[in-house]
RNA sequence: GCGACUAUAGUUCAAUGGUAGAACGACGGUUUGUGGUACCGCUAAUGAGGGUUCAAUUCCCUCUAGUCGCCCCA
């Protein structure tokens, strides 16, 4: 007896461990995710809303490739950036050239400007694209090492209306995906007229309160002391709180600038708040940079939704003429996770009013045809080739939602017939296969005109509700 | 890059130093070919690797991933 149980056991054991051998599994690198079908209304609610806004402003689609030259970004975003000299997913290829991930869309989209002549087309060039950028950041949520972007940029152009009116876009995006409670920042930083000067006053205004200084501002004291304006830390924010301002050092170009963009915004009703701690962590800003964020809680971290501002060197900086250049950028994982929290309406995508049964192989066979059939004559078509019995069809039709269902089983393969089945009413019919297409069809109009009856009437009975 | 917390069926959550439970889901059934409800059955898990122990899912360590805070930003 108790060596058949030891045998048993030791079998048991085998299995086992063939069991964990076949189990290794993967997941995904860490910062990297899936974005889930259930989610993903909300993404195409979103990727419509952008391409819909573009095509109102007249921008054109662009897209880049994810792999680009490292020195690019290095030139255009900024050496000294955290994101150029910490985040960026960087390395060599096979054949030595030196390559990153994109971390950010401008650069590549000012390349693409430089590289394919566009400066010799109508100014400014309107460009949107949308994408995945790279990060090697430690992730959170709303933070990933790889995440999507869609950003705007309008090349070619100084007038500051450009400005504004790339920032009533980015509130129109805001808008139509039904978010609220956005608000704006904004400020100017000047340009290279009046920044050196306003740079020296901000070294010298630091210079003599160093020692308040925590360790990163030290060092961003030599390399981009403008940077130590938007330090969290407390006692940097106690001594940045006197600090010269960038507003009041503006040249009066600079200044004038600024104040049109003002001045639109008024006109257009948007509502901003102008914070002279803003300067953006891109090196390329000049004059106008702006921020988007959710609107939440005092003990809430404010996690920024987009921003953007005036590039008016990039272009030469990355090669070309000297060009002016304005866009902005908004992180997509983090607007659908806004849209989520503020229980935003996602895009509902039409689903199928006509569910295909078949039994026996035969009927699988024809059935497929019919399918075809339906789907190249406009009507949508749900099934479950897999499943045999009618019950379990009929259960799925049912969860669907479908209104028709078409049965077909051997008997009615082998008359060329199918039987019509109202979902609603329950009541059956036979029909022959030439007549399929036409008869749901019929039959769908009328649904559907009930259908709209039905909300009409809801509306209006709403309506007296909301008026009572 | 720094600090803290977490990791159990597909999902949400239990429990235990000695056989890991539930709900939902998925799948199947309740008389031959007819849906919604109900009932029944079935499915499946201790993130990975070490250590302590007679025995670890539980205690310890490492790794991996996630969440939160800092930093940074989108």
């Amino acid at each position: 007896m108790s060596k058949v149980i030891e045998k048993i056991k030791e079998e048991e054991d085998v299995e086992k461990e063939v069991k964990k051998k076949r189990k290794k599994s993967f997941q995904t690198v860490r910062g990297m995710r899936d974005i889930l079908p259930k989610d993903q209304p909300y993404w195409q609610k979103l990727r419509k809303v952008i391409e819909k806004t573009a095509s109102d402003y007249n921008y054109d689609r662009i897209d880049m490739p994810v792999l680009e030259s490292r020195e690019m970004f290095e030139r255009g975003t900024g050496k000294t950036t955290d994101i150029v000299e910490k985040e960026m997913f960087k390395f060599k290829t096979k054949g030595g050239d030196d390559v990153c991930l994109r971390p950010e869309g401008t650069p590549s989209a000012v390349r693409a400007y430089l590289q394919h002549g566009m400066q010799s087309k109508q100014k400014p060039a309107k460009l949107f694209y949308s994408g995945q950028m790279y990060r090697y950041d430690r992730p959170q949520e709303g933070r990933y090492r790889e995440f999507f972007q869609f950003g705007f940029e309008a090349i070619g152009e100084q007038d500051a209306i450009l400005d504004a009116q790339l920032i009533q876009l980015a509130v129109r995006v805001f808008q139509s995906v039904g978010l609220k409670n956005i608000s704006l920042q904004l400020n100017s930083i000047g340009c290279k007229e009046c920044r050196p000067k306003y740079n020296k006053l901000l070294v010298s205004y630091f210079n003599n309160r160093k020692k308040a200084l925590c360790m990163d501002c030290k060092k961003r004291l030599k390399k981009n002391p403008l940077r130590i304006l938007d330090c969290k830390e407390e006692k940097c924010i106690q001594v940045v709180f006197q600090a010269p301002q960038t507003v009041d050092h503006l040249c009066d170009n600079c200044r004038s600038h600024f104040t049109m963009l003002l001045e639109s915004l008024d006109e257009i009703d948007i509502p901003y708040v102008i914070n002279p701690q803003l300067v953006r962590g891109l090196d390329y800003y000049s004059k106008t940079v702006f921020e988007f964020f959710p609107e939440c809680g005092e003990d809430e971290t404010q996690s920024a939704l987009g921003g953007g501002g005036r590039y008016d060197y990039l272009v030469e900086n990355l090669g070309g003429p000297e060009t002016p250049g304005v866009g902005f950028a908004c992180g997509m994982d983090r607007i659908v996770l806004e849209m989520m929290k503020q229980n935003t309406k996602p895009y509902i995508a039409p689903t199928p009013k006509v569910y295909m049964v078949q039994l026996g192989d035969l009927a699988k066979k024809k059935s497929l045809r019919i399918f075809d059939d339906l789907e190249r004559s406009g009507v949508m078509v749900a099934e479950s080739f897999g499943k045999k019995n009618l019950k379990s069809q009929l259960r799925l039709a049912n969860q669907k939602k479908v209104s028709i269902v078409l049965i077909l089983g051997q008997r009615e393969a082998l008359d060329e017939t199918v039987i019509l089945k109202d979902m609603e009413s329950g009541s059956q019919e036979v029909i022959t296969f030439k007549k399929i297409v036409e008869e749901v069809k019929k039959r769908l109009k009328k649904s559907a005109e009930i259908a709209s009856k039905k909300a009409k009437k809801e509306q209006e009975a709403r309506k007296k509700l909301k008026k009572a």
